[in-house]
DNA sequence: CTTTTTGCAAATGATTTGCATTAAC
DNA sequence: GTTAATGCAAATCATTTGCAAAAAG
């Protein structure tokens, strides 16, 4: 999403364009991987030197309420962000912790069958692939 | 695992057998659910008074490394604890976020085959169903 | 009797809240 | 000018650590 859009969504919704809002969001594409907020707040710093972990963290859950990002719980316990909002697969290494995407197609609808066996209301399933990270194989 | 198959591995890892790590255990397998640690510690507060979180946490995570429990991260941030140490997947309430068990076969290959082509060594691969439970569907 | 485990209190780390100030509109 | 958003400090919540006392072997 451009800041253009982005923009546009926040006045859609009749919310407030401010810098952090555009640069928080931007430094959250531009890490390209699932971040902490500290480090989107590190990422941002230069150009928001007063910048503060509690805008950080509104303008990432405000995101999230915009369909635009997306947090997820990793295993240490701490919350990643995730700069695409929509359902894909995921790669965790043991080791390191480290959280990647995987583009793959998955065949979920015999979970989502005997989900609904269950009297669970299914809506989307995400696979999460666990191993040893290129960097921790040695 | 029995209150027996514990004490014998408890012994064979030279660890000592005492009423909380058979307590705890059991109040984790007998709530039959993934369980935070004060949900099991007020489980076994009747028959341990005074027992504490912090030996609740060690006792779990001890659990964890003989591979008799599983940690998993909620989506709150918040850690529950897993009975059953193999692998297996989850139905996830979006609106509560309870966790339930789902049993099924999930094929991996193709994913395991994705996430080879990156670099990856996958060793595991769980699904996780998101949607609404039971009771959150009103 | 030796060493591990426990319970308490205090520390930690991530995230959230309260509130006065600042900035958007 | 009004109202929402920010930054700071302090609060909160889950989890962990340090350490003296208690219990296991």
């Amino acid at each position: 999403m451009t800041d253009q859009q982005l923009k546009q969504t926040l006045r859609d919704g009749g919310l407030r364009v401010t810098p952090q809002r555009i640069l928080i969001h931007r430094a959250l594409a531009e890490l390209g991987r699932h971040s902490t907020a500290e480090e989107v707040l590190e990422s941002v710093a230069p150009r928001l030197p007063n910048a503060s972990l509690p805008t950080v963290y509104a303008t990432l859950e405000l995101l999230e309420e915009l369909g635009i990002a997306r947090r997820i719980a990793a295993s240490s316990g701490a919350m990643l962000w995730d700069p695409r909002p929509e359902r894909h697969h995921h790669l965790v290494c043991r080791s390191c912790g480290a959280v990647e995407d995987l583009d793959v197609k998955v065949d979920a609808a015999n979970p989502f069958r005997a989900a609904r066996r269950r009297g669970f209301r299914p809506d989307g399933a995400e696979l999460v692939v666990s191993g040893l990270c290129e960097r921790c194989q040695t």
